[in-house]
DNA sequence: CTACAAGTTCAAGTCAACTTGAGGTCAAGA
DNA sequence: TCTTGACCTCAAGTTGACTTGAACTTGTAG
């Protein structure tokens, strides 16, 4: 009924803490009207762009990407079904890439390390293409390729 | 045919920084002997050692981990293919559990987005069955997971 | 002999995503 | 009236895996 949720009723729904809200809100993922008291306000719907920004997470993006991927969706009704699937639509070929490198380093467990050929100079598999050319600073290897790869604009 | 290398060498070939080197040897997941100078001097196995080290980060682990793994390799003896084998042989289902997740993730993609069910308290996409009972300090996703389990040493 | 590159140590900085703590406000119940 | 509890803001702390910088030493080439 009561369309207006204090934080720690959404924290509470979602199992995002209040802090992490607040947090969330200062970085422009979600907003919240305030009542008299100054106190925020979260309409229900706030919930279904948690699950979104929860899932996302899992799935490697940082906050920022998450940012732009909210920002795209309609500011002039509740998002709903169609409008979030076209936001993830594109993800499949992330996940994909994703299960087949570790399809890849599964493969490597039994060929490469067990035949003895691990090295990381000659091996496919540890060197697969892309960590001669270094990136950023430092080694960024598996989320930390991908935040790599996003914060360069790729 | 010289067999100890430069601490700049061997961070040629691996392609990991000499200061990631020297911070590995600080905690304890590589050895070094010293040359009079006092300049570190690494035999060339260290190099099977850093594959080991790269891939096992590619698959989430942390450095204590990875160290804790490192300690159980033979003392008396270079590593061959069979003792290397033998560390990494249990995390075939490690890597199993991650692509299950990720399998998850995608089909969600195209069910409980597309379909509008989307919602923490329900949805068994985003919530499988671990994000009510919180771990760590904060939201651990992802890798995050991961960590935080092993960080409580299960 | 003098550069210069390559190495050393140690302390401090970086990044993301939060958490924690101090200090304060406000409304409702005993 | 007093207290409790939920909320607020803002600054600072946390974690892991490094990087960066300052100040210094060594080995080698010209």
């Amino acid at each position: 009924m009561d369309n207006l949720l204090t934080i720690n009723q959404i924290s509470r729904r979602s199992g995002v803490a209040a802090s992490a809200l607040r947090y969330y809100e200062e970085r422009g993922l979600i907003a919240s009207e305030r009542a008299g008291s100054g106190h925020r306000r979260f309409p229900r719907a706030i919930l279904r762009k948690l699950a979104f920004i929860v899932f996302a997470q899992r799935l490697g993006m940082s906050l920022d990407e998450i940012r732009a991927e909210l920002d795209k969706l309609p500011a002039d009704h509740v998002p709903k079904g169609r409008d979030w699937a076209r936001l993830s639509g594109p993800w499949t070929k992330r996940i994909d890439e994703r299960i087949a490198e570790l399809e890849r380093l599964k493969a490597g467990l039994a060929e490469c390390i067990g035949c003895g050929c691990l090295s990381l100079d000659r091996c496919r598999l540890v060197n697969p293409a892309d960590r001669a050319g270094q990136l950023g600073p430092g080694p960024l290897f598996w989320v930390g390729m991908e935040r790599a790869r996003s914060r360069r604009g790729a």
